[in-house]
DNA sequence: GAACTATTCACCACTTTTCCCCACTACTCC
DNA sequence: GGAGTAGTGGGGAAAAGTGGTGAATAGTTC
């Protein structure tokens, strides 16, 4: 499971080096390969292979030739990205996802349990203070049981 | 799988190179040879030849007598056109479906799982900003479990 | 039936992008 | 304090994308 957050720096590449406190939780199976999706905020979803797989487990389950279900998998696979860490552990991220995701030099990588994400400070300072049900609230709400 | 966004041209015969990162996922058992049809939207699907096989076993289910999936029959065959890749990897898309999908210099590709999409990007652009459900909302109801 | 024309298809060549590897600095942990 | 690890930057080789030319095939006309 992915924890933490981590300030750093996107090169002129556009490569992301993933903190080594979340690489030593990736596990051997996803070889050293990650998939880099849009998130359901502003932000790039990160999943270890292995953990991807589930994802697309679910999506094969759809009918392609359901116009719904179609647009769906358009949606989610346009952005879908592999790659494979190099020598140093970074990745690549796709022009489409540094735009989508209004990334600049200066990223947040936060460790989310199963994914890692990856936002810009800015954008998430203000997602955070977004009016809204505060951490108390939300957490009543969600945890219970 | 195929996934991910590839902007391409059209060359002045009608060719589209398969993206090097889709060629990676085409099954040895496709012979590098590809069947293109009509899509359901407007787009051209294009099916490794090992992945057609499972449409036409689909399609061979379908009770010719009935007036709905002879049709059905009809358009699909009607427009399928098989292609193996040149030595530069590229494949010529036929006029017809060209013109179905309005194609112009400009294509974008798209990995749809078990089979790729060609567009026309202004289309896919209309397509995608259809009022409809945003992506948000798709993925919290198709991903629930 | 032969020759000419038109279209198709395979191959060659160039340019740009990608990606792999090497190097440097800073920080951490013995 | 030193060794090792982590994060950042960049250069060069290889691959990918695009365009075009020429041979082969097919089709048509005389």
């Amino acid at each position: 499971m992915f924890r933490g957050q981590f300030k750093y720096s996107v090169d002129s590449k556009g490569r992301i080096s993933i903190p080594a406190k979340l690489r030593r939780h990736v596990a051997p199976d996803a070889n050293e390969t990650f998939i880099m999706t849009k998130g359901t905020a502003t932000c790039i979803d990160i999943y270890p292979l292995d953990q991807w797989q589930h994802i697309e487990e679910k999506l094969l389950k759809l009918n392609p030739f359901n116009p719904a279900d179609a647009k769906f998998i358009r949606m989610i696979s346009q952005f879908a990205s592999e790659d494979t860490m190099d020598s140093q552990a970074r990745i690549l991220i796709p022009q489409p996802l540094i735009e989508y995701a209004k990334i600049e030099k200066e990223v947040l990588i936060l460790g989310a349990l199963k994914k890692i994400e990856v936002w810009n400070p800015k954008i998430y300072e203000e997602y955070i203070n977004q009016t809204g049900e505060s951490y108390e609230q939300i957490a009543a709400k969600v945890m219970t049981e």
